[in-house]
DNA sequence: ATTTGTAGTGAACAAATGGACACTACTTTA
DNA sequence: TAAAGTAGTGTCCATTTGTTCACTACAAAT
């Protein structure tokens, strides 16, 4: 369990955090000084060796901005085991504008996150949000969101998408 | 569309991000020159001017450290519009060691994450992976994972989650 | 043939930045 | 009551760090 910190600690990680998120790097002594109105970097000094001792933090001795955090709490401190970087950010392609390639600017919705527990990282996948209950026996809702893995060629079975021009639609593939 | 990189542009941007990904600050014109065995901190700096020009990072003029780095590519520039604190990190409970809380380390296997999309953010969540196919006409096999959202009290046709002692089944509330 | 972009060296400089010291003051703990 | 922790000021210093200049060299594009 980390240790008690006190308002002002508090207030300093908050501010640590947030300048880190925002501008991409951590805040010099006097940036910190400057937005808790303490003049001297010595007094600032004090609370991050105070914040390093009880664990928040970790500082780089001597280097700029070497303040880095310690984010080791989420749930009741479960390791997380999933770097951001490993899961796959799948783009949303709303109506499909004839012209553009599927993936371009003009067709994306937005963007979902999958764990990669779900499904293998992959650079071409897409989703689409299905209208309709044509699919229903297959486990496929109004509303669900299907992911698409492009690929040449399809088996006796597998549900695909076919697009028809601009239309596109969600079947099983028989022949 | 950003613009294309030299094959020692895109080394440079790569071990920028890893460095702050690793270190959690960005690194020196120095540290950058040591590793790419740059003694000039001159050539360091003109990799990183060519960078900022083609999109790829922001510098802060005379900050030291200064360096951010634009991360909008993902799949053709398509914008973020999930930052990754609101997504949810759920943990995945495996056996229920008696004595313990369910969420305490323990019981913890693992952690997925789930895109808000789909779920609202919520503290007290985790998941079961379910075993056996008793579930399987509500459509849930085995080795799926359930998300538990812990409440008080369940309605007529809910699916829930109970647990006897040690052992945990997920069953169709009725009354 | 000239320009532009890339790639690098070496030196010198000014500003940014962390660290240390001496001092005051208040509160909490032992 | 003494010790330890917190909170802060002001000053000085050494190091870290980004910036600039002059110079060389090569390749691709105009």
């Amino acid at each position: 369990m980390k240790k008690q910190l006190t308002d002002r600690q508090e207030e300093i990680l908050t501010f640590i955090q947030q300048y880190q998120r925002e501008s991409g790097y951590p805040p010099t002594l006097r940036e910190i000084g400057k937005r808790f109105d303490i003049s001297s970097t010595f007094g600032v000094k004090r609370h991050l060796d105070a914040l390093v001792k009880k664990g928040y933090l970790n500082i780089l001795s001597n280097a700029s901005r070497g303040i880095s955090i310690n984010k080791d709490e989420s749930f009741a401190s479960i390791p997380i085991n999933i770097s951001e970087s490993e899961t796959n950010k799948i783009p949303i392609v709303g109506r499909v504008a004839a012209g553009f390639p599927i993936l371009s600017e003009e067709n994306i919705e937005g963007t979902v996150l999958i764990d990669p527990t779900f499904m293998k990282k992959s650079e071409n996948c897409f989703a689409l949000k299905v209208k309709g209950d044509s699919m229903i026996d297959a486990g496929i809702f109004e509303g669900d969101l299907v992911i698409i893995t492009p690929q040449s060629n399809a088996n006796n079975g597998d549900i695909i998408v076919a697009r028809i021009h601009d239309e596109v639609t969600v079947k099983i593939y028989e022949f």
